[in-house]
DNA sequence: CGAGCCGTTGAAGTGCATCAAATGAAGTGG
DNA sequence: CCACTTCATTTGATGCACTTCAACGGCTCG
């Protein structure tokens, strides 16, 4: 826990902060702190790495080295047990940080596979702990980004548990135009980036059934799907269809 | 952030622990340190709070004053969304430290209901904080505690995403059983403290199914069910169904 | 002791899963 | 570049697990 608050980087960035890192959560840790809040400016990033479609970014299991900031592209996250169950917890996509699951214990406790060929920023764990003991502000802001996920979880299980077949998928369509949209791109038309499968299993649902309530959607113009192509027409109707 | 380590509390312990705090998860913070990893003797109790059936320990949307530690009875922690919809996250009993869905943010995001008369440890959670940025080691342990929180999260997300009725309530009995054994119970015969409208809506199912599927669960000899009367009479038939 | 909640059981309905098969898209190797 | 394989998506037909509706009996607690 004795780290060094500054690394020597195989790519150290230049004064201004690279393009893309703007939305970064943790771009305080990585770059100088601008806000004179941080004690010291440091730059944490190791390096960047590209993940090709299907592979993992990290999988349950691995002790937990770094976490993980999603540049570009976007990936499926998985939780399994024992008896091969498995229940896709999540699509995070570009700006959402990946590998939290495993702070609290030190092992990852899910897979996160990548839909699409994807752009990580490789952080050090013990940078970020080392960062969290020194400023108490970003330790904060740390916290905070764990109960991002945490609320998710808790979303999900209230999808899980209470909403019907049509409702889940609302709710899922919904999410989706607020992740896009949070990340600049339109809330209305966008491409699903992962398989019919993938939202079954996230929604508790078989991948035929998905298909039918798309198409039931579609047949009431909410929506417009082909393929993965999807448009919303009606965002207030899916919104009050998805529970509040 | 400034709050001092030593706390005028309405009651402080003598020199030994008070009977039951062995597994208090914070014993630490309440009273002297007895294993030299404490920077400081403190006794951060406020008091104790006996909540009666039926009333919260604290409720969705309280600002986190205090964190609190069961010491006896059960409760039920419940998640809300805008729309009504409910959902229980589980039945914490004697021993489980309650409120850490708050840690995060700073508000409850969940109702924690008495299922019985209980009482309970009261933490002001500022005392808490301040202990964490004393000590490192005592911050991992706290660190730990909210681990536990979310692995239950992502385990009843397996639960509600993927399992039958059956498998649904044999993992929640084995889960029961678990706990009991935990607090030092038999973990084959015990009394459940929630209604079947409670377990049922734990489970995502319906009252009546709770119902039926405990019938045939007695049918097949694995259990001995009356009303809240509980015998678990074939733990690994039980276990197996619960898939693991 | 009686009112009301809780639990159980039965009968009927339906939402979703299952099984099956065709089409379309994407990747592979010659 | 095309033939072939493989996977993803969609649609239809059927079945069943679970829900819904209804009624009753037993606790429990004022």
């Amino acid at each position: 826990m004795d780290t060094p608050l500054v690394f020597s980087s195989s790519r150290t960035w230049p004064g201004t902060l690279p393009s893309g890192c703007e939305r970064c959560a943790l771009a305080r840790l990585c770059h100088a702190a601008a806000d004179g809040l941080s004690t010291a400016p440091v730059s944490a990033i190791r390096c960047r790495r590209l993940v090709r479609r299907g592979e993992p970014v990290f999988r349950a299991g691995d002790a937990l080295q770094n976490l993980y900031e999603l540049r570009s592209g976007s990936v499926k996250v998985r939780v399994t047990n024992r008896a091969g169950l498995e229940q896709i917890t999540g699509f995070p996509s570009a700006g959402a940080l990946l590998g939290v699951d495993a702070v609290e214990t030190g092992t990852h406790r899910c897979d996160a596979i990548a839909l699409e060929d994807s752009m990580v920023c490789i952080l050090p764990f013990s940078d970020v702990l080392a960062k969290c003991r020194d400023d108490f502000v970003f330790a904060q802001q740390f916290h905070r980004l764990i109960a991002h996920d945490i609320d998710q979880y808790r979303r999900l299980l209230l999808t899980l548990g209470c909403m019907k077949t049509e409702e889940r998928v609302a709710d899922f369509l919904i999410g989706m135009s607020d992740q896009m949209s949070a990340n600049g791109y339109s809330p209305h038309v966008f491409t699903l980036k992962m398989t019919r499968e993938d939202i079954a299993n996230h929604l508790g649902m078989k991948v035929e059934t998905v298909c039918r309530v798309l198409g039931r959607l579609q047949e009431a113009s909410l929506v417009n799907v082909r393929r993965r192509q999807l448009e919303i027409r009606d965002v207030e109707a899916l919104r009050q269809m998805s529970c509040g």
